[in-house]
Parts: C-alpha cells; structure tokens; sequence
DNA sequence: GAGTTTGAAACT
DNA sequence: CAGTTTCAAACTC
C-alpha cells in the first residue's frame, strides 16, 4: 500500500477510485443524503460468501505533507513518498483474500520504544488474517487485528468459536496513545456485518436500492467547532447506509442523526467506532488531518505512518484534557446514535457514518465532518504490496492492491448495532503540521469486514500477546477506523477499541475496547492508577461480579482463581460478554453518567437498592462514586442526599481526616526544610569543627517544627481513640523520627564540611 | 486474616 | 417482573 496524497486521489479516475464492485457513492449531496441500500447478496460485492477472489490487495498510506508525491508501482502497489519525509512502503495494507490489515509504523521510534517499554510489537496470529498496526499510541506498540477468515479463504477454516455467526463480524477498534488501554467489553461496540461494508460506501450513484433490508441513514451534524472545519462543507452530512445482509432482518430504515453535544453514552467510553468493512476491495479511509498538538511526538516524528496509524486508530495521545471534559467541548461527531434498531436483540446494524462527499473534491472533506476521507480502490494492476519489516505477520494479499484516494469522501460508518454505538475514542488533536495533506480534514479508514476477533492494545496491562484472536465465528469481521476528528475532539488519550460483531445470527457481539479513564481522570491519572485487583474465585472473572471483566478489562495482576478474563480464554470471553449484553445491553456502559467534574450529570445509571448501608458505606453504589442518591435510587433509610445530617458528619469527618494527613505531611515538610535550612546557615559553623553540634542544630525552628510534628501525632492518636498509652508511643516514637531527622540532617552537614574542608 | 455484612448480579 | 441465590467486595473484629 502506498500513501497516496489527497490531491492524487482526487487526481485519479474515477474508475481507480471505484474500481470492482463497490459502489459508488453518490456525490451526497449536501444536507442530508438517502443512502441507498444494496441487497446483501449483491453479486458485485464480495462477501465473504464469495469465492476467494484474487485478492485484492489495498494498501493505504497517507502522506501528511502536503507536498507529497505519490508513485505508484504496478506491481506491488501503489508507494507514495511523501514529501521527503519518509516513505511509506505499505503502510496500510489490506488483502482481501487474506482479510488482513496490515498497518506498519513508519517510524522506528515507535516500535523500538515500545521494545524499551517492555511491549514489543504485538503480532498476532500470522494467519494471514491479521490486521496489525503498528507504532500507534504513545507507547508505540503496534496493534494486531487479525480478521477472521472468510468464507473466501476455503483453505482457512474458522476459528472455532461462534460458528453459528457466519454473519461477518464487525469490530470496531480504537487505538489510542494512553498507556493504560484496556480491552474494553463494550456495549458500546457495535457489531457490524461484514457484507455491509459494500454498502458502506458512501453515496453511489443509485441512490435506492430498495433490496436492501435495512437501509440506515445517518444524519450527523458536526460541530466545527475545535477542529479545523472545513467551512466550505455544510455541516451537516448524510450517511448511508447499509444493508444487512442477513435475511432475517427486515428492510428498515434508520435515520441517524448526531447533533453535535448528542452523546451516547458512549462519550463516556470514548470509543471509537469503526466500521468494519467486509470486502477489502473497497476501503475508505480517511487520514485525519489534524495535526497533532507538540505534546504528540510520534504523531509528528511519523508523518505519514504515524498519521495513517492514528487516524486509523484515531488514537492519539491527548496530553492532560480528561476525557470527559473534552468531549462535552467537542460536540462533534462523536456520536451516533442510531435511532431505530431493528427488532433484533442486539440486532448489529451497519452504520456508516459519515457520508457526504463532495464530488470529484480532492479533498475530502466532507461536510460537517473533519474527517478526510480516503477511499481506497482496487487496483487493477495490483500486486500485492510487500510488507515492511514490521512484526506483522502476514500479509499476504494479493491481488488487487487498493488505491486510496484521500479525495472521496466516503464514509463508512461502521455499522453498529443498533444499541452500541462505538464510541469514539477521543483523540487530541493536535495541531501538528506534519502529518495530513490537508490541514483539517479527517480520514477515516474502513477496514475490510472481515471478522477481527479482537484487538488488543498493548498496554501493560495487557497480556503479554496482545493479539487478537480470530473471531470464533470465523464470520466476517470488519474494521472500522475511526475519523481523526473524533478522535481529537475528545482529546483523549487514545485508546483503541475493537468490537467485533457477529452478524445478527447470535453468534457474538463482542469488542474489546480501551477505556476510557473514569471520571475524567486525567489521562495521566488514569494511567498511572491500577485498578484493584480482583479476587474472584467462583466466576472465573467472567461474570459482572468482577470488578475487572464489568470494566472491560483484563485480569492483570488480580488474585482471582480460575481466571478466564484474560487472552487465553478469549472465546469463553467473548462468549460471556454477548450473555451479559444479552442480558443488559448497557451492562458494559459506565453507571455514572459523565463522570465529569460537573457534578449534575452525575448519577447512576440504575440507581442503588440498598437496605441497610443508609447509602453511607461502600456497599453503595451511588456512596462508593461519591455520588448522591436520586430519585430513581430505591433504597431505603437513605442518608445519602445533600441535606443528610449523616451524611454531613461523614464528610466532615473525612475531610477533617484529609486535612490531617496533609498537615502531617506539611510539618514534616517543614521540618525538613527547617533542618536544611539550618545546615545551610550552620555549615560554617561545623565546619569550624567545634562540638557545639546538638545546639547548632537544634534551633527554635527544629524545635517548633518536631512540636507540630508531636501534636499532630497526638491528634491522630485522639482522633483514632487510640488509648493513652498507645497515644503516647506513637508520639514518642514520633519523636524518635524527628530527632532521626536532625541527627541525619546534621550528620550530612558535618560529613559534608568535612569533605569541604579537605 | 477470618468472619460478617451487604447489595449487585445471576438465576429461577 | 419478583423472589431467591450467588458472588465478591466492604466492613468488622
Ligand atoms: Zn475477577
Ligand atoms: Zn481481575
Ligand atoms: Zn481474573
Ligand atoms: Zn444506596
Ligand atoms: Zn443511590
Ligand atoms: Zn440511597
């Protein structure tokens, strides 16, 4: 795959562009667009029930300078050069047959940082079915998909798994830079078929197809606000969308319409929603242009991989904004919210989300969104593209190497299904010049619909192989990746997200997904906080009892026995997720809506049940996120709200405890110092070696400094009840710390002006 | 650390 | 949907 700029995109025929079957995307016009929907069995697009077609192989790259040159080689593909800053050789690459994408860091720095962080590059499964991505997030680590195989791959048969979901299976992945991803079970994944990614593109020219069963429309309205917007573009911007392909669904037309502070839910999850793209042969991406902020290195130090990575993943690292608080800033896209769902339980509906296109615009902006639109289309010349050093394993494509065109806007918005909607991972944006041709635009890439089974990110965290395991359905899966914009505007730490969907067949419906740190944390913070371990025994950490599987995460470093949350066990994994989405579509949606610093729109989800805690203690949900009950909360003797005598004294008593600590801290503090203090204005004194020490030291600071540390310690004790003899120990041996302090301090001091002195 | 309490999740 | 059981965390001692 190359990376073609967006001016060559918008250069190339149109015929490149929509080469194969997929079809055209109407020009959208501007406002909102009908997208047609296609029959699912379209002959013109390959499913996976087609026939292993020679494979097609698409290699996307984006050049973020502005100048870059595309070159194209017939026979490996496509290569773009960017503007001298680093050439990409298959930076993206997606075989059909193979259903893999191949994504290569372009930079050394990301990978060999990720070797001295400890995580090397993730490959998954070299099956050929793999997408991997690499020198993403600030770790640098690169990502693996693997994709399922489909049912074009005769010779590769299905993972075991859900074989009864030969619907393809969707995922949704959001890569983001924060250190912390954390697979993330999501409801808000949404799952995709693969078949739909045909559907996917963005406005053909036919605008019904009325085959199509279930015809979605999504209406997005973008907030240009924050991002670079392309003004020319109308703000508001149609999708399309897909068809199921699954029979049993019925026709349905979904209108979708995102306002721009709309949230699902998934805001909080700051997912990324990718649509999956079932057929490699068409690929949409869109390269975000935004550039990344300074605090964004690799973003800058890989133009051109780097941006592809991060669009794709629509990770990036956001330095400090917590999540939440960007995103509430960003109206933007982020959300989707599917309207209507088709009757199914979890039905998995496509969505494509951004559709509109200019016609023949090199750039691809597309109304409304930021986002950059890369369209990639079969080549006929094609051949499959080498792949670069990278881990990755296969990449093995063939045939029909894809071109992507930055011009078309397409849209492909992953399908989701109708209850989950992928969050968009939030990913600063940062205002580096270096990547994107254009300055503003997003890209989005679709991935081919092949089934991904998961993603996983790297992270610590993360076991060791984060690799995805191949969909047990073996159902197609497809990718989406997620629009730079989304991305920057919530400004998140990126995170990645993978969801993968099985088509509407029960099969599976299960992502794993980054978190997004809670509470607005920072992304530091959350970085930097592990998570309790967990200590189940009985559930294998497969039910919601655990902590740690009811936050999407895996099991690491938690003393749980007979733990299945963790890679190995993927499938029963994934397996326990779709039961407990069955259960509760929203089982994996944070309780707490935003839990931003705002506090009014914090409040549980459900709301607390408790009968004898008085939502005072722990046992409280609503206590525990330091929340108040509301009016949908059941529980009895509560004393838990603002005016709440008890309450009160609670936090009183908190506070007074906090307040405590922290002069503890400070007298120590100023002990400390005292003491340093005194060795500065001292030392000449000592030095002038007399045996006057213990009064050169012991001045009316030290001393008052040891007082307060004394008294405070007498505090504690009294405020714990310790009894008096107790009280007096830990004073004492307070004491005994102080004068630890001054004799260390004035030992320093003399063994330093001795050293002076000689 | 063992044992108890608690309320969500799971199950019927 | 309600009642019961199961579960792991919060809490107590
Ligand atoms: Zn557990
Ligand atoms: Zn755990
Ligand atoms: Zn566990
Ligand atoms: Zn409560
Ligand atoms: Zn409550
Ligand atoms: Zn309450």
């Amino acid at each position: 795959m190359d990376v073609v700029s967006p001016e060559l995109n918008s250069l190339l025929p149109d015929e490149i562009m929509d080469t194969e079957d997929i079809e055209d995307v109407p020009h959208s016009q501007p406002g909102t667009t009908a997208v047609h929907s296609e029959p699912s069995d379209d002959a013109s697009v390959p499913m996976e029930t087609d026939t292993p077609v020679a494979s097609e192989n698409v290699t996307l790259s984006l050049a973020t300078s502005t100048t870059t040159t595309k070159t194209t080689d017939s026979v490996t593909g496509t290569s773009v050069t960017t503007s001298g800053l680093q050439k990409l050789t298959t930076p993206f690459t997606i075989s059909p047959a193979n259903r893999q994408i191949i994504l290569n860091k372009v930079a050394s720095q990301a990978s060999e940082a990720a070797k001295s962080a400890g995580n090397p590059p993730q490959v998954i499964k070299q099956d050929g079915q793999k997408l991997l991505v690499t020198a993403i997030g600030k770790s640098g680590q690169p990502i693996v998909l693997q994709l399922p195989h489909t049912g074009s791959k005769p010779g590769i048969s299905q993972t075991a798994g859900d074989t009864k979901s030969q619907a393809p299976q969707f995922k949704v992945v959001t890569i983001g830079g924060r250190s912390d991803l954390k697979p993330v079970v999501g409801n808000q994944v949404t799952t995709l078929q693969t078949q739909q990614l045909k559907t996917v593109q963005i406005a053909k020219k036919t605008p019904a197809s009325s085959a199509a069963p279930i015809k979605f429309i999504i209406t997005k309205t973008v907030n240009s606000k924050g991002i670079s917007a392309q003004t020319s573009m109308p703000p508001v911007i149609t999708g399309r969308v897909l068809t199921q392909s699954s029979p049993v669904m019925p026709p349905r037309t979904i209108t979708l319409s995102e306002p721009h502070n709309t949230n699902l839910q998934s805001i909080p999850g700051k997912k990324i929603a990718i649509s999956p793209l079932k057929t490699p042969s068409k690929v949409t991406v869109v390269s975000v242009a935004s550039p990344t902020s300074g605090a964004s290195q690799k973003s800058v130090a890989l133009p051109v991989n780097v941006a592809l990575g991060q669009q794709i993943l629509t990770v990036q690292q956001s330095t400090s904004v917590s999540p939440v608080k960007v995103a509430t800033s960003q109206s933007t896209t982020q959300n989707i919210k599917p309207v209507a769902v088709g009757g199914v339980g979890g039905s998995q509906f496509k969505t494509i989300i951004p559709l509109a296109t200019q016609p023949n615009v090199q750039q691809i902006q597309v109304p409304g969104s930021r986002f950059h639109y890369v369209r990639l289309v079969t080549a006929t010349t094609a051949s499959s593209t080498g792949q670069p050093s990278g881990p990755s394993t296969s990449s093995i494509q063939t045939a029909k190497p894809m071109v992507v065109s930055t011009a078309a806007v397409r849209m492909s918005v992953p399908v989701v299904p109708a209850q989950t909607m992928k969050q968009v991972a939030p990913k600063p944006l940062t205002s580096g010049p270096q990547v994107v041709t254009t300055t503003q635009t997003q890209q989005r890439l679709i991935m081919p619909a092949t089934p991904l089974p998961q993603i996983q990110p790297n992270f610590t965290n993360l076991p060791p192989g984060t690799v995805l395991t191949p969909a047990p359905g073996g159902g197609n899966v497809g990718y989406a990746v997620v629009p730079a914009q989304y991305v920057t505007q919530i400004q998140q730490p990126p995170f990645v997200t993978l969801a993968s969907s099985s088509s509407f067949s029960a099969s599976t419906g299960i992502q794993t997904q980054a978190r997004l740190p809670l509470n607005g944390l920072s992304a530091a913070e959350t970085t930097s906080r592990p998570r309790k371990p967990c200590n189940c025994t009985k559930s294998q950490c497969l039910k919601l009892y655990c902590d740690c599987f009811a936050n999407g995460e895996f099991c690491n470093n938690c003393n749980c026995n007979n733990c299945f949350n963790n890679l190995e066990h993927e499938t029963e994994r994934l397996k326990a997720i779709k039961t407990c989405l069955d259960r509760n579509p929203e089982a994996f949606k944070p309780k707490i809506g935003k839990g931003k610093e705002g506090e009014s729109d914090r409040r549980h989800s459900k709301g607390c049940n408790c009968k004898r805690s008085g939502c005072l203690k722990n046992y409280c949900e609503c206590y525990e996120a330091k929340i108040m009950c509301s009016s949908i909360c059941k529980c009895i003797g509560c004393k838990n709200f603002e005016e709440s005598p008890e309450r009160k004294t609670l936090m009183h008593l908190a506070d007074a405890a906090e307040v405590r600590v922290q002069q503890q801290t400070a007298a120590k503090t100023k002990l400390s110092s005292q003491i340093s203090d005194l060795l500065m204005r001292t030392t000449p004194v000592i030095s002038s070696g007399s045996g006057r020490l213990p009064y050169t030291f012991v001045t009316k600071e030290v001393l008052e400094a040891t007082c307060e540390c004394l008294l405070e310690q007498a505090k504690k004790a009294e405020q714990t009840h310790q009894p008096q003899v107790e009280a007096e120990r830990m004073i004492l041996e307070e004491f005994g710390h102080c004068l630890m302090r001054i004799i260390s301090s004035a030992g320093k001091a003399k063994s330093d002006c001795a050293s002076i002195n000689c």
